[in-house]
DNA sequence: GATTATCTGTGCAAAAATGCACGAATGATA
DNA sequence: TATCATTCGTGCATTTTTGCACAGATAATC
């Protein structure tokens, strides 16, 4: 019979496209991952993987068994998340993830008190940019900035975002309004048209701290979710006093329905839950500094 | 990441209810499945099985995960038969089963010649009475004996199944009949009942070879499939000139329409084939010695 | 065209998994 | 009650798998 377990090195060669990046996905060293396949495709006379310069390539061999190989894997998952799901000791690991921004400047200290309070239980955190899937058990715990979460989530919205409009105290409005906009927009955004119609784009950043620190070298006006400036209150970023109605986004903090009952997973959810709850002023923009 | 692999054991021990059986059909020590158990609970918390003394019973936790496991077991195979089917070298493993009495009076030479002819492929043989899957791979190539197989397998039907009455040239009929009948049999046979109303039951077997042992030691008169006692031809055991409508079952060389173009399967599927076409006026009863 | 970076395969040593053999515990059987 | 048969866990030797380090090959870049 064939070894389950070179399924999932299969499977994650199929996605990466080469060995080197699916071993480091999978955790162990590319030579593994080589003699894996290389054991699968002898094993049974098929050729799964074409060795092109650039990694490998499935053939059409492999293609045909890739649906099931999915399959197998989100079951896996299911399984996963079935016996986390009934672990009932305040020990093991949690997976968390949350915005680079909660965590520098909401919840660090926060984190660092969890760790205090469970020393058994093993807090990875995860704060890069791309989203966890909690289906797949990337994250147990995460807190979204969204809308609406799926409905295999489960959590609470804490919520909703407000925004404002900052600048630095010394800037100097002439006619041109220099406001600071995200990487991403081309054109002048809404906010900018119906609150300054003058506006000029003075700069573009595709991160929320780099645009703050902008505001507060004075380059121009920006519009910002207020928790972070209002953490940071620095006397040189103010507010401006025009009300913007609140985000239809609210911070969520939410766990897999399955983890529902595990002890560690409610703890720490319950835990980050009122630790944003305690931070619900700042959210909501109560804590501003006006101009 | 749990090990895909021990699933796999999981699955089995469930299934066995103990880790001797389990090892014994995963083909690996019991120490080796004891420890993959106790690796999965401890990895994840979770109790699986309740050491009970006569064994390993699920636990709630266990039953939870029970049907993905399934469901993974399922999709393995799938792709087993995905490689296997495209597989074009004349060389690796074959499982063929067929009832034991097909083998032992048929086609024990042909095995022979099968493996002369292809040394390179390992023909692995079982006669074993349970039922091979086809769909689980434990079996490649299937003859059997059946009404009408599922769509799944694509083969052909050789020939019906022609029956006929044997008795012993020597035995001596007085007004009571001895029959031999099936050991599952409890009531006198419809057969019995249509054309030897003074039957009387002399024997019991649950084995056709034990039959005709016994209709040649006189015991009486048995229903049986003519290729057994036709291809042994024993002057002794004579067959009954009373005509037997031809049965509805059929003799059938099968194997998954996966496997359709793998090269050592169909090879083999049509050597047999060819086989017992070979023996078809056998199956057919045309080769009878009367009384 | 030369250089750099990326990706892969392989020998060798370390680590991990496995099989074997034994003993303990319980249930079945005489 | 005593014996036998199953079943399971564990120490130890062996086998297998893995990681590491290096080298070769091709693509990308300067």
């Amino acid at each position: 019979m064939i070894n389950w377990d070179d399924i999932k090195y299969f499977l994650e060669v199929a996605r990466s496209g080469n060995i080197t990046a699916a071993a480091k996905k999978l955790g162990v060293n590319h030579s593994t991952v080589s003699r894996r396949i290389q054991a699968l495709e002898e094993q049974n006379g098929v050729r799964l993987f074409d060795r092109i310069p650039t990694g490998y390539e499935m053939t059409e061999a492999a293609s045909n068994i890739y649906e099931f190989a999915l399959e197998i894997e989100a079951r896996n998952h299911d399984i996963a998340r079935g016996l986390v799901g009934q672990d009932s000791r305040l020990q093991g690991d949690i997976n968390v993830t949350m915005p680079h921004n909660i965590l520098d400047y909401c919840l660090m200290r926060e984190v660092t008190r969890f760790k205090e309070l469970h020393p058994e239980i093993r807090l990875n955190l995860f704060v890069a940019k791309g989203v966890k899937n909690l289906a797949a058990r990337e994250a147990d715990v995460a807190i979204r900035l969204t809308p609406s979460p799926p409905d295999y989530l489960i959590g609470k919205e804490i919520t909703k975002i407000q925004h404002g409009f900052y600048q630095s105290r010394n800037l100097k409005v002439t006619s041109e309004v220099p406001i600071i906009v995200w990487g991403d927009e081309t054109a002048l955004p809404t906010w900018a048209q119906d609150h300054f119609p003058k506006a000029e784009i003075a700069l573009r950043v595709d991160d929320l701290y780099s645009m703050y620190t902008a505001v507060k070298a004075g380059l121009g006006i920006a519009k910002m979710p207020c928790y972070l400036p209002d953490t940071i209150a620095d006397e040189e970023v103010r507010r401006i006093d025009i009300e913007i109605p609140p985000s239809s986004w609210g911070v969520w903090i939410l766990s897999h329905v399955d983890l529902r009952h595990t002890a560690r997973v409610r703890e720490c959810r319950l835990f980050l839950g009122k630790c944003l709850e305690d931070r619900r002023s700042l959210f909501k923009g109560l804590e501003s500094l006006y101009v």
